[in-house]
DNA sequence: TTGTAGGCGTTATCAT
DNA sequence: ATGATAACGCCTACAA
């Protein structure tokens, strides 16, 4: 004889509730049993995995509703594998950069019924494997990466066969997508406008030493110096590391120099602000005295004092893209993914230098 | 007889498997099995359920070590309905004001195990109230709601049984618990201030218009004024948005009435930069002609220019014992937390009047 | 202190 | 097309 322990909870009791649908306790079960139909069908109606007859196709449906029936993802995650949530790696998730990405990521997924798990690096890679690890063990269907010290390899690692979306990085694979935008071609857009403008002697402020763009945006800077014949002055260029407080340093460094400029191009825009105040403290004007143009325009470069010259980087864009990239690996799509192109965005802080 | 299809998976097999440890495969009962003891053993070992031999307690462990085993948070979750995950609402995930208090949330739930699950609301009910839904749904342990439009008795009754902990709202329960700043006195304070420099006539550039602390900001103007004996003219306060366009509209609107002032009291960082830019391209000079504060101290005021007199609101310290406030909550004790002032930070927006 | 067994809410396999 | 039934990985009431 089976005796039966009593049971932790009374389960599909027949209780119709007079709740109305406090959340949370509406079961796939329940639905099936209102409706008259197994559990199978009610699971096969919701994920659309067969067909099944009009009728009770619209009997499940009225039992949904009628008791506010909403799939536990949980549960999902735990039989079917999928959790209906995606994994994304930022570095700081109150960065003004990466903030705006996030969004779109958050609003691209959601279309699309998936939930974005955030979490953060901080540019340490002991943090960036140990976030990645909580994301994996929370079982999330795909992992977006953003930016990160992390190499590709260790990343790839990583992921084992999660689909993988890597922002700021060329990779390509069957379950890997690489986004990168042309800092290079962005640099020398922006160096290439103050040439345009006159300025001969054109400083740069440049980014933290050890990211990879950094090194491209540099590298834009001395294209666009080669194109027009102008000499590379190393005495010009000064490291920042993406900050304000840097480009305050490194403006002062290079004053200090009295190696005479007429213009500064800076890593991003952080660093152009930051420039802007160590300027202004020193009773040098922008852009009467000197010109500035930074990268990215976020939305303090609009409101600087004056108002920032600098190139677009499509940020939203780029996570919104992330994010679908994602959803086509997810269906076994290979990603597409189209960039607008970085911009020049004009704004006052340059002067066009008379002869 | 019993014929017994094939399972979906086979289950717990023996196979030590050479795999070093890829992600996700090892679970609790494989443990069990080459610790040589039951499988609740091993699960009370991992939440200290109850208390077990050292031998066994041993043993566990080195299983657990040498398999990699990490619990599935999933299964965790379906089982024991904790999924040590909590509900963030916030509103808009790049915000630079809520940026850094996510970060604190995170930064104080990591220390605790758990992770934070962020969702926006855009300010919007309908959103909201979704967004909720879509975190109970995924069964988070509790909720953290920073600002919105939701009503105290809609999130109540949203969070249901679960801890709530609401950030910028006065509520108090058995299990809620809200964390306000005093935005009259911080706004009184920066008035004062203007005041105490000699200022006599000043203008406010109001927040949105509801927005509670809009109004607790406005009242904070006015109480300084009636202490000093200063007229309230409304024809000095303007309304904003707490954007910087706001801040450049409203401040053509005060410099068009041509109602002399001498001091702008923005409502907060973000008005008061776009009101910079207002006063800039109407040849205005800060602070030689007209001195400005703001409110809440974001970083972009520190490198304004000139740098921002401002209030500062202790953000990440909110966030963090938000986030602290759950735990206990959790624990099943009462929420004590103790918020850091509101501090005046002056910098280079105010010009002390010559009399 | 430790083990056994049933259950958490779904999905997927097998059979009809 | 539909229904049983086992399984996902863990927790916990109960028994020992």
């Amino acid at each position: 004889m089976s005796s039966k322990p009593s049971p932790r909870r009374a389960r599909g009791s027949s209780t119709p509730a007079t709740d109305g649908g406090a959340a949370g306790v509406v079961t796939l079960e329940m639905v099936a049993h209102t409706a008259g139909v197994s559990p199978s069908t009610v699971s096969r109606i919701l994920n659309g995995t067969a067909r099944v007859s009009q009728a009770k196709q619209q009997a499940v449906d009225a039992a949904i509703q009628s008791l506010g029936f909403r799939p536990n993802p949980v549960a999902r995650g735990l039989a079917g594998g999928r959790t209906l949530s995606i994994g994304v790696l930022t570095q700081t998730i109150s960065s003004p950069f990466y903030g705006e990405a996030l969004h779109a990521i958050e609003d691209r997924l959601d279309e699309a019924g998936y939930i974005p798990i955030f979490v953060s690096g901080h540019w340490q890679e002991v943090e960036e494997r140990k976030a990645l690890e909580a994301l994996i063990a929370r079982r999330v269907d795909g992992l977006i990466v953003l930016a990160g010290r992390l190499s590709s390899r260790a990343l790839q690692a990583g992921a084992g066969h999660l689909p993988l979306v890597v922002v700021g990085r060329t990779m390509e694979g069957p379950r890997v997508h690489g986004l990168t935008l042309d800092n290079r071609a962005g640099a020398a857009m922006a160096t290439q406008h103050l040439i345009d403008c006159g300025h001969r002697r054109i400083a740069h402020i440049a980014g933290e030493p050890d990211h990879a763009d950094a090194h491209e945006r540099l590298a834009g800077y001395r294209d666009a110096l080669d194109r027009a014949g102008l000499p590379f002055d190393p005495a010009l260029v000064t490291p920042g590391d993406y900050t304000e407080a840097g480009g305050l340093l490194a403006v002062n460094r290079l004053l200090d120099a009295q190696r005479p400029f007429t213009a500064i191009f800076a890593a991003n825009d952080q660093t152009a602000i930051g420039a802007a105040l160590g300027l202004y403290r020193r009773h040098v004007r922008v852009p009467d005295d000197v010109s500035l143009v930074g990268f990215d325009d976020l939305a303090p470069a609009r409101f600087a004092i004056p108002p920032l010259t600098t190139v677009r980087q499509p940020v939203y864009e780029m996570g919104f893209q992330a994010a679908g990239a994602m959803m086509a690996l997810l269906r076994g799509e290979p990603a597409q993914v189209a960039l607008p192109p970085l911009q020049l965005v004009p704004r006052e802080s340059v002067r066009r230098l008379q002869r």
